[in-house]
DNA sequence: TTCTCTACTGTGAACGCTCACAGAAGCATG
DNA sequence: CATGCTTCTGTGAGCGTTCACAGTAGAGAA
């Protein structure tokens, strides 16, 4: 048993402590701390010592007081939280942002922005300067979350190309349409030309992009666009079985479907069995994002994997750099196909 | 294109501003923001007036630098992340804790220690001040890193009861033994006899508890226990399986199994049913947690539930408390019974 | 010698807030 | 009329840093 055992926290060692310790003054343990140009070696030895000795944490309020800066950053989610919490690519998403900036001895403060109420506090909180940046996840076209951090200056990372949003605004995003290329192309590699579309909402850039890829791969292959192979769906399961059975209907001569997401792709599976056909023998099926969703179908999915580890190293990459005053950015990264046995 | 469009951050108002729009001294607005004792109504609506005009918004780094208090938290994982940010029910778990402290204006650091580096450069971070409190998942045995906070005398609330702490450590748990005995109680009620059971890791007070429940259960049935019937896992798939294979060879005449966890369950159904054995017919399952395993099983899996987001609130509740000067707090929540076809 | 330049070091001020204290005003009590 | 009490208000100090500036010491050039 310690003295300090019994739950009384000490004062901490200052900046003051150290230099006494050391034997130099503020400014030369300050310089230290911040990158140790013109100081002396010797000097830098006996405050590197010191600090150790002492235990010495600079305290980042003091810091932050002067510099402006707060040296943490924000990750905020203004979408509804629970379709996003279940999403295994977002828990990719937010670990690899923290860790990101972990190395950078960032703390990452984590902002739900579900409510009205809780949208407003989060934007004073962050115009007030209290983080130097933002991590955005959101989809909505025009978030006014969003519009205000950008107007009001703050360095702001999207995660996915924000909707409306002007050039201000970085984002890291995958390819989506070449993800889409590579799909098409990988089921008329297979010989199939009757290839019918479920896309994603068509008021997001995802679902743009995606059916632009498939549009563009049907040229190149010399295939007529055909209307009746194209429906719209908005990434749940139910959108899925209701775009397949459309597309049964309209065109049921159809020997592949490529579809947005890997949910859509479990409902359009569900559709295709029940209504007698076989996958992939009669229809080949590719869907979108290799979420669990794509190993919990039976026939297992051919999809598309999005980089999402690397999505979040890029984020806070860029980010970092925009506060240093770099100008935005716009990163865009490969996707990979993964082929099951649905193809 | 209004001017500070352009990527300009304003220097935000002071408290001198306010005090000077208001025609008050800083005293007065400081007293206003710290809940309006010895103010008259006067001033008071002065002030606040005041603030709206300007937008003020107080700079948390200035008052910590005074109080000492960093008026954040952190959530800190020491476990391995991957198998956490899977789980769905930890999802719930920092969802709820970021809301719960979002009521109170505190916002929630994420610190994900996964290897000895960070462990450190956390710990030293946490003892330096620079959050008032810390909320803790962690299911190490003697955690090296909740034993330095506590050394420190950090208020520390963990989720679930943590090994090896002594008293002084404050958790919030969902009432495991309880749980037990309801799912125990439950297959008897069903007329079953042979009940067996797959424990959790005996080195886990969860796991404990909830062979604790199933032994006492029996004990009031009059049955006797017998330790055939009894074996062991690491609450995985695999080891539900493999446990479900010696439960075969040393008792084969058992007509239900309590399972400590749901992943584990589905490794026991899988065995049973490949052993011609009928689920709930023949043998009836129980598991534990309420996992999506537990709906995506067929049968879909009995199961205990544990209550999620009352813990995640019970936990900002005790820390705060703590923090506030409170002793130290054990909480046990109730768990639910929640029946499907696997009984 | 004297001046300039570079490398390094110390010092005071300031960041924006809270806290302790002093004091004023109003009212009741001796 | 003094005294005490309560309610309210303003002021100065200080929290732990960084930053700008002034200053020192030593080397090299004029």
């Amino acid at each position: 048993m310690t003295m300090n055992a019994s739950g009384g926290r000490r004062r901490p060692p200052t900046i003051h402590d150290v230099a006494r310790e050391a034997g130099v003054s503020r400014g030369t343990v300050s310089r230290v701390l911040n990158g140790g140009h013109y100081v002396s070696p010797a000097a830098q030895e006996a405050v590197n010592a010191a600090i150790r000795r002492t235990g010495y944490v600079v305290n980042r309020h003091a810091r932050s007081l002067i510099t402006g800066r707060s040296d943490s950053i924000g990750f905020l989610l203004t979408e509804p939280q629970e379709r996003f919490f279940e999403d295994p690519n977002f828990n990719v998403l937010l670990r690899g942002c923290t860790q990101a900036l972990a190395a950078h001895d960032i703390p990452l403060l984590l902002m739900l922005a579900g409510t009205e109420d809780e949208r407003r506090r989060l934007t004073r909180y962050i115009t007030a300067g209290h983080v130097d940046g933002v991590l955005l996840v959101s989809n909505h076209s025009g978030d006014p979350v969003a519009e205000q951090l950008r107007e009001a200056g703050v360095p702001l990372v999207a995660c996915g190309k924000p909707i409306g949003l002007g050039s201000k605004v970085s984002y890291v995003a995958a390819d989506d349409r070449d993800g889409a290329r590579d799909m098409v192309r990988h089921l008329l590699s297979l010989g199939r030309r009757r290839v019918g579309m479920v896309t994603g909402p068509l008021d997001t850039p995802g679902g743009v992009e995606r059916l632009a890829g498939y549009q563009e791969v049907l040229a190149e292959a010399g295939l007529e666009f055909d209307e009746r192979l194209v429906v719209s769906g908005d990434y749940s399961r139910a959108s899925g079985e209701a775009g397949a059975e459309r597309l049964l209907a309209q065109a049921s001569d159809l020997d592949a479907v490529f579809v947005a997401s890997d949910l859509m792709a479990q409902g359009v599976l569900a559709v295709l069995q029940r209504a007698g056909r076989r996958v992939p023998q009669d229809v080949a099926v590719g869907g979108f994002d290799d979420s669990p969703a794509a190993l919990a179908s039976s026939p297992e999915l051919t999809t598309i994997r999005q980089p999402w580890d690397r999505i979040s190293a890029e984020m806070v990459r860029v980010l970092l750099a925009q506060i240093g005053g770099e100008d935005p950015a716009a990163v865009i990264l490969p996707t990979e196909l993964v082929k099951r046995e649905s193809t």
